[in-house]
DNA sequence: TAGCATTTGTAATACTATAACATAACGTTT
DNA sequence: AAACGTTATGTTATAGTATTACAAATGCTA
C-alpha cells in the first residue's frame, strides 16, 4: 500500500470479478475462458463477462488485445498511454510496452493525412526470450 | 500495361475470385461479405472464402485488419512492408500508410525485450477527413 | 417512497472461424 | 498414357466469439 491508489471510482460487483480474474491469470484470457472461471461466482451467460469488459474498458482498467480476441489489464502507472504488445506466439505470453516517439510517429501519420486518431492498436507477434532461447537448443 | 507485373505466381480459381473482389470492393471485407459475393461464383462455404484468404496472406497480396476482423488487398509495391492502417470508425474508409521510423521503432521495442518479431499489427481508429469535416458543419 | 437511470439475469440468436472427410485437379516420373 | 504424390476443392458439421432483446433487480435522488 505506497499511495493514493484512487484508481477505482467503484467498480460493480462484475466489473471487480471480471478485472480480479484477469489480474489474476497473469496473461490475458478470452472472453469465454473469463465466463468458466466466473462461473463459480455465478456468472452464466456471455453477456455478464462482455458488459463488464465494456465497462473496464471505458474506465481504462483493461485493454483488449485484437489479435487473440482477448483482454488483459492495464498497465499499472500507464493507463492512459497506448500499450505497445508483445505476443509470443509459442508460449502465448504477452508484455506491455510503452514508446512515446512511437506515439508520435503514429501521430504524425494521422497528421499528415487529416486523420484525427482515437484509439491505436499496436501488436507485435513473434517469440518471446523464452523461446528463442529453447528453440536454439 | 506499364512493365512487369509477374507478382502472380500463378493464383489458383478461388485465389483469384477472392482478390478480385477486394480489389473491386475498395474497401476490407468480411469473410462471410466475401462468400456473399462469390456465390454468383459458385462459392457455397465458408471455408472456400478462408482458404484462398490463407494463401493469398501467405502471398502477401492480402492482409488481414484484426480489429475488423476483415481483408483488404495488400498495397501495390509495399508487398513486403508492414502498413499502417487509418480506419475510419465513421464510414468505414482505411487507407494504408508506410513509416520506416515507426517499424524501426517496434524493432527497437522487441530488441531491448529480447523478443523476436515476426509480424505486427498497427490499425489506427478515428475518423478520416472527410468525416471530421462532416461533423464540423 | 416514487421515479428514473444503471446494472444484472437470462434466453435466443448472430457472427466468425475451423475440423473432418471425401473428391477432384495438377505435376512429375515412369 | 498410367501411376503416384501433392495440392486444391467441395461439403457438412461444429466450434468459438459476440450481440440483441426483454425482464427483473438495484441504486440514486428528488
Amino acid at each position: 500500500m505506497s499511495g493514493k491508489t484512487q484508481e477505482k471510482p467503484k467498480l460493480t460487483r462484475n466489473q471487480t470479478l471480471v478485472l480480479d480474474a484477469l489480474a489474476g491469470a497473469g496473461q490475458p484470457l478470452g472472453a469465454y475462458a473469463l465466463l468458466e472461471v466466473l462461473r463459480d461466482n455465478g456468472f452464466k451467460a456471455p453477456l455478464q463477462v462482455y458488459r463488464a469488459l465494456d465497462q473496464l474498458i471505458d474506465l481504462k482498467l483493461v485493454l483488449r488485445l485484437e489479435s487473440l480476441n482477448a483482454w488483459t489489464v492495464c498497465c499499472k502507472d500507464h493507463h492512459n498511454e497506448t500499450p505497445v504488445f508483445a505476443i509470443c506466439d509459442d508460449c502465448g505470453s504477452v508484455t506491455q510496452h510503452f514508446h512515446d516517439g512511437l506515439i508520435q510517429n503514429l501521430k504524425t501519420i494521422s497528421r499528415r493525412n487529416g486523420f484525427t486518431p482515437d484509439r491505436s492498436v499496436i501488436e507485435i507477434h513473434g517469440q518471446c526470450d523464452n523461446c528463442c532461447t529453447d528453440a536454439e537448443l
